[in-house]
RNA sequence: GUGGCCGUAGCUCAGUUGGUAGAGUCCCGGAUUGUGAUUCCGGCUGUCGUGGGUUCGAGUCCCAUCGGCCACCCCA
């Protein structure tokens, strides 16, 4: 027996995934279906770099966020010394994108991407350090239609997943004007408590005011709530926005409530912001994330533009979709190829056969590696095909397969290689739509 | 980043006051001499997360570390 030391095993990086098997697949189901419905309301894809310059991120997010403050994956290149940042969301990415091409020089713009973000955070459920996000973006448009419209379809999307008890909070920004009075009135209120303020909120007092309203302190929750209001820096043009962003809910029937407490974690936002809320998730309870940011275009060096735009968290919505069952489709094919023979040309007349099958557009697994005949008929039973084709020394003699149905009762049939593919395809029960 | 709970076979878990690991499931073979349920029989599978320490002896106690879960924070 040897002494040496097997190799340690590795891991994967803390809060990153691997997904397999039934949650790959209905990731894949899910992501298809997306594009279904993404492609139906008009938007394009866009497929940005995971890497930018660290200085995008802090100056599209904002200093003061917790994402830039301590929750970037952020290094330098040792090759030339860039400062590199792993993205830790798509918007600013995608702006980067518009305005270096010109994006917008044809009008306005709806796209969409998805593949994976990153944040350091502390790992837990529905909360990793790379996740996956569905990123919309409708660059151009200065709604309120299309403010509306992006609610809407999530609304629809919620529908066709069947998931329950989502619930949507909006609320509204205000413009950068109406943002700057209501900072001011709220410096001048918050210096006036300052003997309140907890440790974060002097250090946000000058550089980020609006945060502290957000702040869980419960000594600093009567003073926070006698602040001084966005709503009440409010001019004419923003209250009619807003005014007619929830016309629009209203008449598509959206419930929603209003939630003056709503404030994003990104500074870009203006107007309109809102969320979409489950209670299913634990303390991880936004699936979705949104709203206007119309000076971010202008603010990457652009021609100044409106925009607005949404991210969806997929492993929290995969959470939710496994609860509904509604993408549940276990991988299955139509034929699954069974050979026992005695003869060496038998495993190779079985591989023929596969071919000349998926030659036909059907899907096919032929059954590799040997094992006893009964074992291969359980591998065809749990490989949900709907038939097997089984190949023996008879078969292989007479150029022929055995055909058995293995989900109805119908009597299985010994038929001629070359008629094989037409029989199965007039057997097989008509796809069901989902 | 802070606090709490947890880490034993691929999966779900048991493991009694510390005495060198067990069940179900899965997989493989057989009963069924070419046919997927069930049943029965047999078999394979473990650096007990990792590294130290205490002890004659550690899955069990102690320390550290890695990972997961939960809450806070924040957000998708």
């Amino acid at each position: 027996m040897s002494q040496e030391k097997k190799p340690a095993k590795l891991q994967a990086v803390k809060g990153m995934n691997d997904f397999f098997a039934d949650e790959a697949g209905l990731l894949q189901a899910l992501e298809s279906h997306l594009h279904g419905w993404l492609s139906s309301y008009g938007y394009r894809n866009v497929r940005t770099p995971v890497l930018e310059q660290t200085a995008l991120f802090r100056r599209g997010i904002g200093e003061v966020t917790d994402i830039v403050e301590k929750e970037m994956f952020s290094f330098t290149d040792r090759l030339n010394g860039d400062e590199l940042t792993m993205r830790p969301e798509f918007t600013a990415g995608i702006v980067r994108a518009a305005v270096e091409h010109s994006l917008l020089y044809n009008g306005p713009q709806r796209v969409f991407s998805m593949g994976p973000v990153f944040r350091h955070e502390r790992p837990q459920r529905g909360r990793y350090r790379q996740f996956h996000q569905i990123d919309v973006e409708a660059l151009g448009f200065a709604g309120p239609d299309i403010d509306a419209e992006l609610i809407v379809m999530l609304k629809r999307l919620w529908d066709d997943l069947k998931l329950e008890g989502v619930r949507l909070e909006i609320n509204t920004l205000g413009s950068p004007e109406e943002r700057a009075a209501h900072r001011q009135a709220l410096i001048t209120y918050f210096e006036a408590n300052a003997d309140l303020l907890d440790e974060d909120a002097k250090r946000r007092l000058h550089s980020n005011p609006l945060r502290i309203l957000d702040t869980k302190n419960p000594t600093m929750q009567a003073m926070v709530n006698a602040a001084p209001r966005l709503d009440q820096h409010l001019g004419e043009a923003s209250r009619q926005h807003f005014e007619e962003v929830q016309a629009y809910l209203r008449e598509a029937g959206i419930e929603y409530t209003i939630n003056p407490r709503l404030v994003r974690g990104l500074d870009y936002y203006n107007l309109t912001v809102f969320e979409w809320i489950t209670d299913q998730l634990g303390s991880q309870g936004t699936i979705c994330g949104g709203g206007r940011y119309d000076g971010l275009i202008e603010l990457f060096g652009g021609k100044s533009e409106p925009a607005v735009g949404f991210a969806i968290g997929v492993e929290r919505l995969v959470e939710l979709v496994k609860q509904t069952g509604a993408l549940a489709g276990s991988p299955r094919c139509d034929v699954y190829v069974v050979h026992q023979s005695t003869r060496a040309e038998g495993a190779r007349y079985a591989f023929g056969l596969a071919e000349k099958l998926r030659n036909t557009g059907l899907e096919v697994v032929l059954h590799c590696g040997g094992g006893s005949f009964k074992s291969q008929m359980k591998k065809a039973d749990g490989s949900g095909a709907e038939f097997a084709v089984i190949v023996g020394d008879e078969e292989l003699a007479a150029g022929e397969a055995t055909l058995k149905a293995l989900r109805s009762e119908a009597a299985q049939e010994r038929i001629k290689a070359d008629q094989l593919a037409a029989r199965i395809i007039e057997l097989l029960p008509e796809e069901q739509e989902n």
